[in-house]
DNA sequence: AAGGACCGCAACCGCCCGAAG
DNA sequence: TCTTCGGGCGGTTGCGGTCCT
């Protein structure tokens, strides 16, 4: 009945990690890789340290095509909106950004862009001392050229962003964003072996337009895939995108509009909101194994049709409303949880 | 120069779920 | 069928670095 502890936690060693055991880490798993069982691994590497704890110095900073560093505008965009559709699944989040790992997406998430997304004014009255980044409305207004151009006060955001109701656009002085829709079917039968990942995210308008859309929609496609993306997962999940080599991207193609592809798996359809565009439909589905996407939606957004190209009140305010509305608040957190389950 | 405040990030913690026994 | 484990995930914490006074 049952299995053996999976370590003596009295023996293992916290805190962090030195070089020595990051080498020996990085050299058994290059060697013998993990043999599908990190509990096993540590005493087999020579390391006193708890299977997971191997797991996540892995997965989050030895692993290969780990990217460290600044997170770019389009990052940036595909963060915050994926956050704002499904919240903080970091790991779903991270599977769409190459080389970018759940936790970094998280600290990120924390640290910077949700200050940045919700104009927080520094907690002291000191300059910031790292990194600047452009304030997230200059985020979704710098032009394609990123062109220097100041940035409006974030609580104004209405006075640069300017909806178009015609098509469905946001438009900026500088640039204006096509509105997107994916929809989530609900209705699929094997969570693990059907996933599906955002195809699409904010994406300049321009690039959407002429005879370069299509392969700007397999670029954006490919860049999620393209290589091991860093969830925290295995790597199972990670390419959520680029092991669908045979995933086939219907453009033009038939549309499901209610989101169910043959109802055997989760659909996600983006459409090209404006009357030109409407025929042409991207159409993306895969075998990972993102559960998040299995799930029901934390914000109850499974089975909607979900705009995910948004200007920044749009997502400010599906942030406040469909997830955690008080996360600015830390009094609020209890609440918060609350609203999650 | 020293102390305090703040920030970012690596790592830990605890929970959930499916699998193993 | 029940118990326990292993993997995965999101939330939280603590430490070290940086900046301000």
């Amino acid at each position: 009945m049952g299995r053996a502890p999976c370590c003596d936690k009295a023996n293992v060693k916290k805190g962090p990690w030195s070089p020595e055991e990051d080498a020996k880490l990085k050299e058994h798993i290059e060697k013998q890789g993990t043999g599908g069982n990190w509990i096993a691994l540590p005493p087999k590497a020579g390391l006193k340290r708890c299977g997971k704890s191997c797991r996540l110095r892995w997965l989050n900073y030895l692993r290969p095509n780990i990217k460290h560093g600044e997170f770019s505008d389009d990052e940036d965009r595909i963060i915050c909106t994926l956050y704002a559709s499904i919240g903080s699944r970091w790991s779903i989040i991270a599977a769409q950004l190459p080389g970018r790992t759940d936790n970094d997406i998280k600290n990120y998430w924390n640290t910077k862009l949700k200050k940045k997304l919700f104009g927080m004014a520094p907690q002291s009255h000191r300059k910031p001392h790292h990194v600047h980044h452009a304030s997230f409305s200059s985020l979704l207004q710098s032009s394609s050229t990123s062109s220097p151009s100041p940035s409006p006060p974030l609580s104004s955001p209405s006075s640069t962003l300017l909806y178009n109701c015609s098509n469905n656009t946001y438009n900026t002085p500088a640039r204006s964003f096509r509105c997107f829709e994916v929809s989530y079917s609900s209705n699929f039968s094997n969570s693990s072996a059907s996933c599906v990942t955002a195809a699409s995210v904010l994406q300049p308008r321009e690039s959407l337009l002429g005879p370069t859309q299509h392969y700007r929609l397999q670029d954006g496609l490919q860049m999620f895939g393209g290589e091991a993306s860093c969830s925290s997962s295995d790597g199972s999940c990670s390419n959520q995108i680029s092991q669908n080599k045979e995933l086939e991207y219907e453009y033009g193609g038939a549309r499901g509009s209610n989101g169910a592809n043959n109802g055997e798996q989760m659909g996600m359809h983006s459409y090209f909101c404006n009357e030109a565009d409407e025929s042409q439909t991207l159409m993306a589905s895969n075998g990972g194994c993102a559960n998040g996407w299995s799930e029901k939606s934390s914000n109850g957004l499974w089975g909607e049709t979900v705009p995910l190209d948004y200007g920044f009140e749009e997502i400010k305010q599906l942030i406040c409303t469909s997830s955690c509305s008080s996360f600015i608040f830390d009094e609020n957190k209890a609440e918060e949880k609350v609203m999650y389950y």
